[in-house]
DNA sequence: TGTACATCAGTGAACGCGCGTTCACTGATGTAC
DNA sequence: TGTACATCAGTGAACGCGCGTTCACTGATGTAC
């Protein structure tokens, strides 16, 4: 065996790295396999030894972002999600200037939710998987304080994705601050979390 | 002058509106203009006697759509505006299952937002305006009930428009469903609405 | 320790295709007589 | 009313380009002796 055995696995998650930035950034169509195998290096004959097909990448490149909890690392501090307000935390980070910034690094669900849309089943259910472990740590922390009510996580987790993505794609930058921040203030303040500290 | 006056004028009327329904369905790079030229009956040549190229169309489409205020027109009834829960009527309509469903005519926020936010400024300014314009409803409905919150408008019109399009991303239609119908329901809550008629 | 070798990770030319765009042409139209 | 004509809306072949994908090849690697 002329590689070692974790040669190749290094270089697949090296693709798959820079896959996420770049369809972050500009889509599954704006991105071309060149681009792709250049992020990690490499040039485009060796990419369908990695993976069967782009549309593959694409759906392994949204579903990567679950074990990320991608809602944990903006705004500077990383959440703690022991905490008892840690769904309050999520809420600023997720919403905060750093995350509506940072188009490479920032949640797929935020930057690529019409191509998701317009996706296969692989696809949405990957995106389905990131938001409803979103909702389910809302629930958690409102059934802290009171009776369960999912409908409400629900609402407050598609308020943080959908303030996001809406305040994204204005043009006046201090119109989309205004939405983040009112966003943010609603949703905390729905949940009751606005009052604990 | 061998063609009526008004002659190229429906030409080119007809090519905007299917270019809306043809953008909403598959966004900007999924639509070509053999099929752009197609749905209003003719072939590729002609295009670029209408329109400088495919982006102009794009602007002009997605801008087009402020003169109809698109969440007038779903939930089979049309809103009447004068009424005093006109702005009740629009979040119950945007949020409709019918909404949901009619992707070819659907408030082009929910169908085009992360092509939108690649767009260059003129796209993402008629974006905009259509976001202003329902934001400025909400605002005035909310002015009567109370003290003037346009902070909380904006979030708000954030839940209309975020609610529907993650809900639109989802494989399952159920949580895609409660999605929509808990985002309705706390979105009136915190306006107020949901007391009155 | 040094060298010949088998393996296979990575290369880059090539293919076919569809796209946005251009342009010389065609033929339907309303008008002038 | 009928016909010849000028106009210009619309046609479709062609262009160049970039893309996703394939494949015969190259050369870096770890191993066996």
């Amino acid at each position: 065996m002329p590689y070692r055995p974790e040669h190749r696995a290094n270089t697949r998650a090296r693709i798959l790295r820079g896959a996420r930035t770049l369809f972050n950034r500009r889509g599954f169509e704006g991105v071309s396999i060149d681009e792709l195998m250049a992020s990690a290096g490499l040039t485009r004959g060796g990419f369908y030894s990695y993976f069967q097909s782009k549309s593959q990448l694409y759906a392994e490149a949204v579903a990567a972002w679950l074990a990320e909890t991608p809602w944990s690392q903006w705004d500077g501090i990383n959440v703690d999600f022991s905490a008892a307000d840690a769904a309050r935390q999520c809420v600023r980070a997720y919403l905060s200037r750093q995350h509506f910034e940072d188009v490479d690094a920032s949640c797929p669900m935020v930057a690529l939710p019409s191509d998701v849309a317009r996706s296969d089943r692989m696809v949405r259910k990957a995106f389905e998987d990131v938001f409803k472990a979103m909702v389910d740590l809302f629930d958690e922390s409102l059934r802290r304080d009171g009776p369960r009510d999912r409908g409400r996580a629900l609402a407050i987790a598609g308020m943080c994705v959908g303030g996001m993505v809406v305040a994204r794609a204005l043009d006046d930058l201090g119109l989309a601050d205004a939405l983040r921040k009112s966003t943010e203030k609603v949703a905390l303040e729905i949940a009751g979390w606005s009052r604990s500290k």
